[in-house]
RNA sequence: GCCGACGUAGCUCAGCUGGAAGAGCAGGCGACUUGUAAUCGUCAGGUCGUGGGUUCGAGUCCCACCGUCGGCUCCA
């Protein structure tokens, strides 16, 4: 009997009924193997799924992100399907695919644990499931089979459990082939069977392009107070090529690490007798830094703030007040004792800008007063986390607590949403994502304020037209927030700024001013970090620009190679013509060869490395050596060239925000 | 903190199943006087992360701690 479906991209055809869509999928796909799953009528599924009369079909391709997420899927399986072989008894919980690859979560008989070497037989048995040529074969079961089923797999009972006693997050568990209905399982036709929405490929012969990349603890449902499980990682392609160009990738932003990169270019270092997680910075990063925070503060002074300083510890009343010690002591560095008074190292700047706030009675007229300071604090990360100077325990925060009538809430928040955008254009980073982060399960205050709050953050991104994502329970202790996360250069996510609204802290320490009506009216405080932490923002900005950061903050923006010693003195005139613009300039002696040299400061990052011999010296010229270029240009006069230095090694303007607003 | 891996000269790394600590680069000194990504020679550099243990003998095996890396959890 022939029906007549409709195929995206080929057409209608009348097919015999007995033709499966695997087997169109090769003759009208865009070659064998290629097709992996289809949408029927709009709906993702199994290429085995019949057809009926009228179907519209779509083929989902292997090279496209659904077609990918699908072979990871499969991949997974197949992972699993090789552990089981290799440690029988073995209990696997989740496998699904994510960004870029796959994982799967295990517990091994008798406590057993992965080891690296592992990986390798591991990958050995799935090659061997993939030569099987195993099919993928989808069965819908009750709830009560499915339990009989996966009697021996506790994870699996608990997820099937949990939906239908509906105590469970339901989401999670569909993508895990449970439903209200019942639940779903693949079975291989070696006899594994898994819990699975699908879909699948048709056959493991269409996966191979894959390699495990490591192996980790991972808890069972992301929770601390669960069994840790063994974790596999993946990826998967759809092309040895594909697969290829993938590895290729991670070794490439391997080298723009910022920890390697650091060590490279002799920025900052972390010496292990001071402890984990406190960096020092070398003469080079700390200039950067210098440079950072210059451009910073002259940004703030002119943006209407006023410097604030304050130190580095306080007794710890304070913190009682401020609610840190209740909610946050977890994140602080143990007391001291110091005549017969407990210390802490402060965790946020906040309390100590009160303080200043409190020194003496305000008035509506001094608001919006807005304290700034890059903020020196000190966090007990716990040791996992650490991770260069992305993450430390002693980090420089470039800090402000705006104080502001109810009334000027929201054009202050907006302001700031302009201006955090605009500070971090001017760093070259333009790339961004707002998050609201909601009221989390610790909070202090009432949920009227929150409410107040986190309504105007939204407000203002909706005003400025900034894109943002809602995430729930996220926000701090004190205050809901906007996060900003921006996305490098090779497509890492940092978070960076953060933007909150606060009533409680003022409330705590009972702040306040006074009104044009004389009454005394409570403040909102709102606390920011554009830069987030200065090191994190170091770190970010090396891995954006591979370490080749833009001129204006490059540690050394020109180096002077003479030829040879005859032209020395020409060298240090024109270095000294350089400097005379401003520009970071020093003079390479000619002790070496030119090649050397010129490898030297190419290998720096330098960003104009000028040669200059006895045919520059009479002419008045320089050879000049761009970055990023590996043609030098010979005979430039300097006249030219350090008006084109001049504009390099300017300070960028902030764009799209005003000053006078 | 948890799971796994790792720690040898300033850096990058060799060092087999336990049997006299090595190389390249960087650094010092000397020579070379250089037109576009490594000039040559020479010297110096390490209680093999730290502390215990096993052994006739430990860089190598075991334990603990410190630190780093990949994840989990947490976060600027």
């Amino acid at each position: 009997m022939d029906l007549n479906v409709f195929i995206k991209d080929v057409g209608e055809l009348s097919v015999d009924s007995g033709h499966s869509a695997a087997e169109l999928a090769k003759r009208y796909g865009k070659g064998p193997k290629v097709v992996v799953a289809m949408k029927k009528n709009g709906e993702l599924v199994d290429l085995s799924t019949p057809l009926d009369a009228g179907d519209e079909i779509e083929w989902v391709h292997a090279d496209t992100d659904t077609g990918r997420s699908i072979l990871r899927h499969s991949t997974a399986h197949v992972l699993a399907q090789a552990v089981t072989r290799l440690w029988p008894g073995a209990h696997y919980a989740i496998g699904p695919a994510i960004d870029e690859g796959f994982y799967y979560d295990f517990e091994l008989p008798g406590s057993a644990h992965f080891e690296e070497k592992d990986l390798e037989e591991i990958e050995t048995e799935m090659r061997k499931v993939i030569a099987e040529g195993q099919s993928f074969e989808r069965k819908a079961y009750s709830f009560e089979d499915g339990l009989e089923i996966f009697s021996d797999q506790p994870f699996k009972v608990e997820i099937i459990k949990g939906v239908a006693s509906q105590s469970e997050d339901s989401s999670t568990a569909s993508e895990e082939g449970v439903s209200q209905a019942g639940i779903t399982v693949y079975a291989n036709s070696s006899g594994f069977v898994d819990l699975c929405r699908g879909p699948h490929v048709p056959s493991t012969s269409y996966l191979g392009h894959f390699k495990l990349t490591r192996i980790s603890g991972a808890y069972w449902r992301g929770d601390e107070k669960r069994p840790q499980l063994q974790r596999i990682y993946g990826t998967a392609w759809e092309s040895k090529a594909a697969l290829e160009g993938y590895l290729k990738m991670l070794e490439e932003a391997a080298k723009r690490d910022h920890r390697k990169l650091g060590l490279e270019l002799d920025l900052f270092h972390f010496p292990p007798e001071i402890g984990s997680g406190l960096p020092v910075f070398h003469p080079k990063g700390a200039l950067l830094r210098y440079l950072m925070e210059e451009f910073s503060r002259k940004a703030h002074l002119r943006a209407g703030y006023e410097f604030a300083w304050t130190p580095h510890l306080a007794k710890e009343n304070l913190f009682n007040i401020s609610g840190h010690l209740q909610w946050y002591k977890d994140g602080m560095f143990p007391p001291m004792e110091l005549e017969g008074s407990t210390y802490y190292m402060k965790p946020m700047n906040c309390p100590m800008h009160i303080l200043i706030y409190q020194s003496r009675a305000r008035s509506y007229r001094e608001l919006p007063l807005r304290l700034f300071e890059f903020g020196t604090v000190y966090r007990y990360e716990r040791s996992g986390t650490l991770h260069g100077l992305a993450r430390v325990r002693g980090l420089t925060q470039d800090d402000s607590h705006i104080f502001c009538a109810k009334d000027q809430l929201a054009t202050e928040v907006e302001r700031l949403i302009r201006f955090v955008l605009a500070l971090l254009g001017a760093f070259g980073l333009t790339n961004f994502e707002a998050e609201v982060a909601t009221r989390p399960e610790k909070y202090i205050g009432s949920d009227e304020d929150w409410e107040v709050a986190t309504a105007s953050l939204i407000e203002a991104l909706d005003n400025i037209g900034v894109a943002y994502k809602i995430a729930p329970g996220e926000g701090a202790f004190y205050a809901p927030k906007i996060d900003v996360h921006l996305t490098d250069a090779i497509g890492r996510r940092w978070q960076v700024s953060t933007l909150q609204v606060d009533l409680q802290e003022p409330q705590r320490f009972d702040l306040g001013y006074t009104s044009q009506d004389n009454t005394s009216e409570t403040p909102y405080m709102l606390h920011r970090a554009l830069f987030g932490s200065v090191e994190r923002f170091m770190a970010i900005l090396i891995e954006h620009y591979a370490g080749a950061l833009p001129a204006w903050l490059s540690p050394t923006q020109v180096v002077v190679l003479p030829v040879s010693e005859g032209s020395m003195s020409y060298a240090k005139a024109v270095s000294k013509a350089a400097k005379g613009i401003g520009a970071r300039s020093h003079v390479d002696e000619a002790r070496e060869p030119l090649g050397a040299r010129i490898r030297r400061a190419k290998m720096d990052k330098v960003p104009f490395v000028i040669v200059v011999g006895e045919e520059d010296e009479k002419a008045g010229t320089v050879g000049v050596n761009r970055r990023g270029s590996s043609a030098p240009e010979r005979g430039v006069a300097l006249a030219a060239f350090l008006e084109e230095l001049s504009s390099e090694v300017k300070e960028p303007e902030l764009v799209g925000f005003s000053y006078d607003d």
